[in-house]
DNA sequence: TCCCAATATATCCAGTACGGATACAACAGC
DNA sequence: GCTGTTGTATCCGTACTGGATATATTGGGA
């Protein structure tokens, strides 16, 4: 094959782009959703959030979704963002090297203790 | 409960603590198993490594192991590390994290293009 | 024996991501 | 119309990352 490693995707993108894949979100929701989602493990802050959030559109992963201002509690400040193919491909990609890394930790052993599914 | 979030974990020190959860290894064998079990899309290179290595060793998560003098090849340079019980916890931890993460990634659809298992 | 390539560890450097603090705009209740 | 909250955006200091480099040891070949 001639491809190696497209691209990256840091942490926190990758938990961005997670909290996309359930349906389009604003940004205090994505932070919410992985600050619970983690347990807390993972704080996003403000500041990783919406530098991730441009430097996803600007990369074409995620895209500011039109005309969401008439939908429930309708405010106007709240920018939703939703997936774009791209975005949901490289989002799988990362998901299936996260779930081979848990299948090493796994067989490894690590996770014997008390966890062991949700 | 009263705890928070104990220690961070930065994805190179786990991806380290996993390569010595299967047992002692040595910073060029963690190098080469990091590099496959990842199909190469995460490079650890040797200034992560061994800045890691240093780090997680000055935490008490790793230990270097003794008396690997006569095993096998016996290369005077190479310094075997192993994980200590306290670094076994943090990588549960970590481990229990990221499978969360990937039974997420599976409920949001991400893995059903053609990951399915391994 | 000497030389050379590969193995292995260690350090340095620039680029980037991260997290918290801060600033500011828009909304809701009073 | 004021005030507290929600929500977005930027800034700054710190830490992590990856690559290049330096150096020492090992093994094989001339």
């Amino acid at each position: 094959m001639a491809m190696g490693n497209p691209p990256p995707l840091t942490p926190a993108a990758f938990q961005v782009l997670l909290a996309l894949a359930r349906g389009r979100a604003h940004g205090y929701g994505i932070m919410g959703f992985v600050n619970e989602l983690t347990g807390g493990s993972v704080q996003l802050g403000p500041g990783t959030l919406y530098r991730t959030l441009s430097r996803l559109a600007a990369d074409g992963l995620i895209e500011e979704a039109p005309g969401m201002t008439h939908t429930g509690p309708h405010d106007a400040r709240r920018r939703y963002y939703q997936l774009t193919e791209l975005g949901r491909q490289a989002a799988g990609r990362e998901a299936a090297l996260i779930g081979r890394l848990a299948v090493a930790a796994a067989e490894a052993g690590l996770l014997d203790q008390r966890e062991a599914s949700a």
